[in-house]
DNA sequence: TTGTAGGCGTTATCAA
DNA sequence: TTGATAACGCCTACAA
């Protein structure tokens, strides 16, 4: 065998209409159920179609002026994130609760993978896209909304272009959470947090802080270590707020990663400490110390999201809107307490 | 305004052609970086496709001989448990890197819904399938498999339908975890785990009872629980086992939602309690009882199996294969001990 | 270097 | 009830 063999490619509409005798309008009416064919005709045609093995082509289908691919994508940063994939899971059924299908990829944090993914996808010709920005100038996609193309932001807000966004609430999750400890009797808190060009670590950060004034309190800036990506980086942080002269009594992670290196860190110096960490997860009611932690519905999220974009692509042509996930606080284990 | 508004649409080709002032072919040689285009006319060209916002589509570039899709679809049935959400990222990156897009659709183990999805991805002409089975008949694939459909299972065989397959050593792994416990000295085991329908429920049972036969023990039915989908059934079970007037003093869970099931049920009844169980997950070692697992490395799985997909796809007319990924035990905590 | 013709698989429209 | 025709957006093959 030379080169490579074509595929045993699939029969067309035209090959079922030969094989049955009739006109390959015929087989498309009998295809996409159209009454108005006489029975004796429909069986034969059938028949033919199930010998063959015929199967409509969508991809023709959805060049035809009116058609669309009914596809969405979703540009996310991780789906191995336990909070994506919830997200993911959430798109997927939404979408297809209302006739879409679903193209995913992963940026991992990338911008520029976010950029190619965003021309991959235009070029499949979705109807949406369902962003998880890593960050940075979407003023890019201005010519693209300008061409009718629907786009949801998801859990950040895009840089440099109006659109829809889907947040969670960043600033009092992190502020409830401040003031748990606070209500705790914590004075001297610190904060362990991913880099402060993450607009979540930010907003959290800005909420934690305010927790504080409200309550007449300062965080001196030797207490706030932003920075850590993954769970390694925070627990040194911790380990290296713990281990000051005048250490905090408790700390508050900005997410995840963030809450599990802290824990690790409190383990490692051996004392208690209080913790309250941003998202939520599974087992976290069985670790050894159970903490506090802010908690969303991410799976809201992710339906919320998919609604406000296939409302979009039906015409819904409101200005963009900005929808605000509620946190809130699931108190877990003791949370420390303040004094000895 | 009445009726529905059809979306501005992109520019096509012959729009770009005709504001150049040059033929169709040419800007087609403009987008697709032929070289063979004078200077000034490329220049001109890009102008206006710049200009216009114009993109290729893609759907009916595909459209035309030769060409295909260049989608994958993984069918899959929870993308938000976390070994799945890791399956699928491993194959969305194998997928991009060789050049395929990815569809991905959730089952939720419901069969009927898998044939469904199964449906919609061929009419979308995918190029090929990576199907996570819910179980059941897979007969009906025979004919789409003989149209050229390119179809890789994963984690579970096909139903009644010869393919290619990636698995896990469900027996060699359970065989492993059985035996680590008889070596902690445990002599009366019991197994936790889900339906027997599910296959890597039973041949993971049936490694565990290898390793008590080659022990010269036995598994009395007694002590086996077979059934428990969730944490919830699952704890009940061990709950029930550990309550036994002669109770077994270890556990062996079969996959990681009856590892967390058991552990609660170990500490219900407050007494130490060895325990192995399928699947690692993270924070395995921050709950307060770490015990040994079996894990596998799912990312490798996923790559795998994107992998031989493509190579199918690119022609590769080898006999169905069946490749199987090593489990490796890892132990964590005591895993208890069988006497006092 | 540039352009023309034809067709990929489907369906809307109009005609028989 | 059935069929012929044209068109969706692009590209291969072949001219000019």
């Amino acid at each position: 065998m030379q080169g490579r063999r074509a595929a045993a490619s699939r029969p067309t509409m035209r090959e079922v209409a030969e094989a049955a005798g009739v006109s390959m309008m015929t087989v498309s009416r009998v295809v996409n159920g159209d009454a108005r064919v006489a029975q004796p005709t429909r069986a034969r045609v059938q028949a033919v179609i199930d010998a063959l093995g015929y199967r409509r082509n969508d991809i023709a289908r959805s060049l035809r002026p009116g058609h669309s691919s009914a596809l969405l994508g979703l540009i996310i940063t991780n789906v191995a994130n336990p909070f994506y994939s919830v997200i993911a899971l959430a798109v997927e059924q939404a979408a297809r609760k209302r006739g879409f299908g679903l193209i995913v990829g992963n940026t991992d944090e990338d911008i520029d993978r976010e950029r190619e993914l965003v021309d991959e996808l235009l070029i499949r010709r979705v109807d949406g896209l369902l962003i998880v920005p890593a960050g940075g100038d979407h003023s890019y996609l201005t010519v693209e909304l300008a061409a009718g193309v629907k786009v949801v932001f998801l859990g950040r807000p895009p840089g440099r272009v109006h659109a829809d966004v889907v947040l969670v609430d960043d600033y009092g999750g992190a502020r409830d959470g401040g003031l748990h400890l606070i209500g705790k009797g914590h004075r001297r808190i610190g904060f362990v947090g991913n880099q402060q060009g993450v607009y979540t670590a930010a907003r959290r950060l800005r909420g934690f802080r305010a927790a504080l004034k409200q309550s007449g309190l300062t965080l001196p800036e030797s207490l706030v270590r932003s920075g850590s990506q993954d769970v390694v980086a925070a627990q040194a942080a911790a380990e290296e707020l713990l281990r000051l002269p005048d250490p905090p009594t408790a700390l508050f992670a900005s997410n995840n990663r963030n809450s599990i290196g802290a824990l690790r860190g409190i383990r490692a110096v051996g004392r208690p400490v209080g913790l309250v960490g941003f998202d939520d997860f599974e087992l976290a009611d069985m670790i050894e110390d159970p903490f506090t932690v802010v908690a969303y519905d991410a799976e809201e999220m992710g339906r919320a999201a998919t609604d406000l974009l296939v409302d979009r692509i039906q015409g819904d042509r409101a200005p963009p809107r900005r929808i605000v996930v509620p946190t809130r606080l699931v108190a877990r284990g003791s949370s420390g307490t303040a004094g000895p």
